[in-house]
DNA sequence: AGATATTTGTTCGTATGTATT
DNA sequence: TAATACATACGAACAAATATC
């Protein structure tokens, strides 16, 4: 009685704003449109699909947020197909791991398959201008730091040099794949937890393994490189593992509801 | 002259919708909310927000389209929390490479490390209800196809019993990416022509691994089904990329655009 | 079974802002 | 500077869906 409050439609059947958005796509790839090509007018689009103005807004904003489509004011301006950006893709990607947060060490199971190889193709690979690059993050925390806050940037700047070394691959998939680890890893409601407690050692050799990382990049070792991503990927691992543990015994259980 | 000091407004700023929809994001980790939870009814939102109804529903319709909510009309409806099923994840992440699409190798580069990794997981972890599924998905191409249609089928079935697999790995984040690598390669357009094309061997050499990867996998030899995934890739990887060579050299270039 | 209240869904018309020419 | 073409936002009204009495 009282619980078959449940939706019968399995399917509760698109709406019209989604369904315009999907005939868009579609649009998009009958036309073979590229990206900076211009999609009809918004009066175009509500001739074509019966449609009023703002359906048809609701149609192009779905779109907009999933980053396949910009609009520009003025004459000339006007609806465009555009390249969907990285950061975009990980955001809506990070939106399904939301409420279904994964293990620590299911991310790193990923990571250290990943990165040592990711490296290894970097071997030799890198230009002068990436090395600078490379080595201005390295610089933000190549000492101890001053305060709390500091010491927070410090550990986010840490992921930054591997999110850096992700941007450089030339496989984009494989850097893609690697930035969005990195960035679950950031977004993890207990790696917020765990970035805020101190930890010297931790910054100091992963600096260590950075440094260590250039010199044999430099040289276009990339078997050496491999290795030192897979002990570096190792020590984080067995690190922030040890965190979760000890976070999980201090809060039993911490729910947000009464 | 070329570099005025203003930055040419490298974010044209966010229109109204998108940055309503961010709040409501930022109101959903406030309050801690659920899948299931309701969301403040439209007209508190207008309120809230001081936006008009085109307004609100411009935003909430972004979010729909991320997934992120389902609405439901009449009394005790409204628009819910919703979490991001699989599904809708992939599609929103196929965009990101809908405008620049990867080389098979590259795709397989990280099937050859993270699938012979996901069986080895999976060795002795399954019950019988699994393997029942993925023994239906074996037969449907345990036989010669009898046409053009029923090849094409069975090779889309083929990347399904990997489909299954990565369904079935534990760590989400695994079987999630897997699952997106199978999903991207599908979606390739030169993949969607290799696989137009006949090949007798490799149904048959594809349907012989798996049968012995099941065998393995029951047996719960983790090595043994991580190194019949592994071949069973690399073989795979050959038989994509010369057909990928053989179609660059028949068509020197097809340009959508006159 | 039917009327009604509640909440989202769709549309129209209009006013305003902004960039190009 | 002014005119123009376009997106952006608003408000009001009406339609559809669905739970409750």
């Amino acid at each position: 009685m009282n619980d078959p409050t449940v939706p019968p439609a399995k399917t509760p059947p698109a709406r019209r704003p989604a369904r315009i958005s999907e005939q868009l796509k579609d649009l998009i790839v009958e036309q073979g449109l590229q990206p900076g090509d211009r999609l009809p007018r918004e009066q175009e689009l509500m001739d074509q699909f019966k449609a009023s103005k703002n359906t048809v807004r609701e149609a192009l904003g779905a779109l907009q947020a999933q980053g396949l489509v910009r609009s520009r004011t003025g004459p000339g301006g006007g609806n465009f197909v555009s390249a969907q950006d990285e950061d975009r893709a990980m955001e809506l990607l990070g939106n399904y791991f939301f409420f279904q947060q994964p293990r620590i060490g299911d991310i790193y199971a990923l990571r250290k398959m990943l990165e040592p190889e990711l490296v290894a193709t970097l071997a030799g690979q890198l230009t002068e201008a990436d090395f600078q690059r490379l080595n201005a993050t390295i610089r933000l925390y190549d000492h101890k730091p001053q305060n709390k806050v500091e010491e927070y940037r410090q550990r986010l700047a840490e992921l930054d040099f591997h999110a850096v070394l992700a941007e450089l691959c030339p496989n984009r998939v494989l850097g893609f794949v690697c930035g969005f680890l990195q960035n679950l890893l950031r977004n993890l409601s207990i790696c917020k937890r765990i970035y805020d407690k101190p930890n010297p050692e931790l910054r100091e050799s992963g600096f260590h393994y950075q440094v260590k990382l250039l010199s044999v990049l430099n040289d276009g070792d990339g078997e050496a490189a491999r290795k030192i991503m897979f002990d570096h990927m190792c020590a984080a691992q067995e690190y922030m593992e040890a965190c979760e543990a000890e976070l999980a015994t201090d809060f039993l259980r911490i729910s947000s509801r009464g």
